[in-house]
DNA sequence: TTAGATGCAAAGGGTTTGCAACGTC
DNA sequence: GACGTTGCAAACCCTTTGCATCTAA
């Protein structure tokens, strides 16, 4: 078997954590998907929780996001993509109906002598729950 | 005067955190900007580095760049524009030249039912001299 | 005079890490 | 049998906060 440096081992504690983060489209805290999994693992710890993230980030399974410095979120749609935060109750979104504009990288390369790999978009307003509420 | 609530009072450590972070364009960390201003004010503390540069960006003088969720960054022009970051030596530039895309954020409300205040995009890439320097 | 601002230092709190034991290949 | 992983807990480190003192208005 093919063991190059980086190699990961498959454990029960990092498909449990994927297909938890897989299973919720709430953009979770480590916290959040360690509670979770906590309930069908008791003893698993969160240093794992966060090691594996870290892992599956960096493998591309997941994507990591860092809105606001606080704490960081995780998204286990990987495919590059938009997010919607409300600046009211906190949620975050996926944005869907709007493509990842490629042609803005390409004036951006253009303009500022840079080579751009992926971009990323978030906006920020009122969801529609809390569209509805306030006056 | 005015003293509603909320009322901000000038000081010479406000007025020096704004003037240096006005005068860089490297979008710094709140530790740099406190090492700067203490070459001239040697007793001022990162407490109140940390106070001001909350206030300011509150009253919409700057504003607090999150990426990455190590440390906060601030940038002394407010108005909003897209940021560029090298993943290889992590600076940070402003892009210029590109137009924040104000229907773009049309899209989003129409397919997702929100109400859009505005947008942050980041473009990830190499900068100009780490696009040089790589094979 | 009064309430906002400062300096100092301790506390917060999400995340990382060292280490011995464990589990996968 | 190697070596990646785990659980536990302590360490990290950026940021926030309490409090007595200072100061702008």
């Amino acid at each position: 078997m093919d063991r190059k440096k980086g190699f990961i081992r498959k454990t029960r504690q990092r498909d449990l954590i994927l297909k938890t983060l897989r299973g919720t489209d709430t953009h979770p805290t480590a916290d959040w998907i360690y509670e979770q999994v906590k309930k069908e693992m008791p003893n698993i710890s969160l240093g794992t929780v966060y090691r594996n993230l870290g892992k599956l980030a960096e493998l591309g399974e997941i994507t990591e996001l860092n809105f606001g410095s606080k704490y960081s979120r995780f998204d286990g749609n990987a495919e590059n993509h938009y997010h919607f935060v409300c600046t009211e109750c906190g949620k975050i979104l996926d944005v869907k109906g709007c493509k990842v504009d490629k042609e803005l990288e390409k004036c951006v390369e253009q303009n500022n002598n840079v080579e751009v790999d992926f971009h990323t978009t978030l906006f920020y307003g009122f969801c529609s729950d809390c569209k509805n509420k306030k006056g």
